[in-house]
DNA sequence: ACCTGAACACCGTTCAAGT
DNA sequence: ACCTGAACACCGTTCAAGT
């Protein structure tokens, strides 16, 4: 008689829990089999490896985008998806360290590609643009997402900017002299005047009827 | 009698010697002290833990970059600066990883943050604007290279995102038409053609004498 | 003072054995 | 057919013991 509600589906879901509850470095085969009630060698009769299963950990974590409502001007609804997708993917930042380490994100995300891409058909005039054009914004908003995965607003620990910089006195005359600028960086503001700079070249670049 | 050469440089350097060639998955405290020809536990004696070890690995990595010589227009030297850092970053791909863990970046960097705010003061007025157009095009640099380490460039496995987008036709109309124009990523225009938008962008937005 | 061996508490994964 | 126990080859790190 089979484990009757081992799913695959349970397990990811499980795994996702542990993921989010206690941390990546924190999860193990071994673990998740014992929250699961399970002999840990039971989970691999469902995936081949802890890779195959963290791969549908990410995977059931992207599926769950779903892209905003087309509310707005042109520009506004760029903004909206950029934002929103960003928020997803930083929301579940363990799952985000995933994508460190393999191509699973396309597969998760046909919806939101396939908005971004009709947004961008309108500024464009070919195909070959209007995937230039996507990507530009697209790859933006993945890096912005893990820089702010790798450097934003964990909690404590991390030394001030400003306690480096200002050391650094005699040789690094601009740094000394800006050290006072440097505080902990928004990531969000930094996000939004990138992705803006960024729109406004787009549509600057390839003029088409400025929708 | 002190194992004499076993200074905390020596351990880095074949320690970066170790990851280079095999990889971070595959780097372990036991295997670096073997290929010191020393007990494992000696290490511990240099450096706190794992972590700190490879905290001086990514900053010993990070000092190595020298910002290219101020040669060329503005735009030029913006462009060169963005470049090479970003090389440099996804030349060591193995110890970009490790900036995904913690805050090692700044401390390696003095030089070249120096260099970036000295020229986006030529384009803003007032100290916390430089700051702020300067954090645009760093973290874009950082991003680009981080989403390089991990999507772009593989050995081979990677699939072929074609092979994704084609398949999923009639749900994801604009996906399907644009399935062709859809082959690997080119990191390097990708970077240059988003770094140049956002130089264009902060020049334009920040108009002060155009240099 | 400086180094190490043995041990602890873990990993992912294989595979022969059980029901 | 479906599951598991024991085992293998590893980890990072602690700590009492050696020289």
């Amino acid at each position: 008689m089979p484990t009757l509600d081992l799913t695959p589906d349970r397990i990811v879901t499980v795994a996702r829990g542990l993921i989010s509850e206690h941390g990546l470095s924190d999860f193990s085969m071994r673990k998740l089999a014992a929250a699961l009630d399970v002999n840990p060698m039971t989970i691999y009769l469902r995936f081949d490896n802890k890779d195959a299963l963290l791969d549908a950990v990410a995977r059931a974590s992207l599926a769950e985008f779903k892209a905003p409502p087309a509310d707005g001007t042109w520009s506004e609804q760029v903004r909206a998806l950029a934002i929103g997708l960003r928020n997803h993917l930083i929301h579940d930042r363990e799952t985000l360290r995933l994508l460190n380490d393999a191509d699973r994100l396309s597969a998760g995300l046909l919806g939101t590609l396939d908005r971004g891409l009709e947004l961008m058909s309108a500024i464009t005039s070919t195909g070959e643009d209007t995937v230039a054009a996507f990507r530009v914004l697209f790859w933006h908003v993945v890096g912005s997402a893990l820089v702010s995965a790798a450097f934003d607003d964990f909690p404590g620990s991390r030394s001030d900017i400003g306690d480096i910089l200002t050391g650094a006195g005699t040789t690094h005359t601009h740094l000394a002299a800006h050290a006072v600028h440097f505080g902990r960086v928004d990531g969000d503001e930094l996000f939004l005047r990138s992705t803006d700079l960024l729109i406004a070249g787009l549509r600057a670049d390839t003029p088409k009827d400025n929708p």
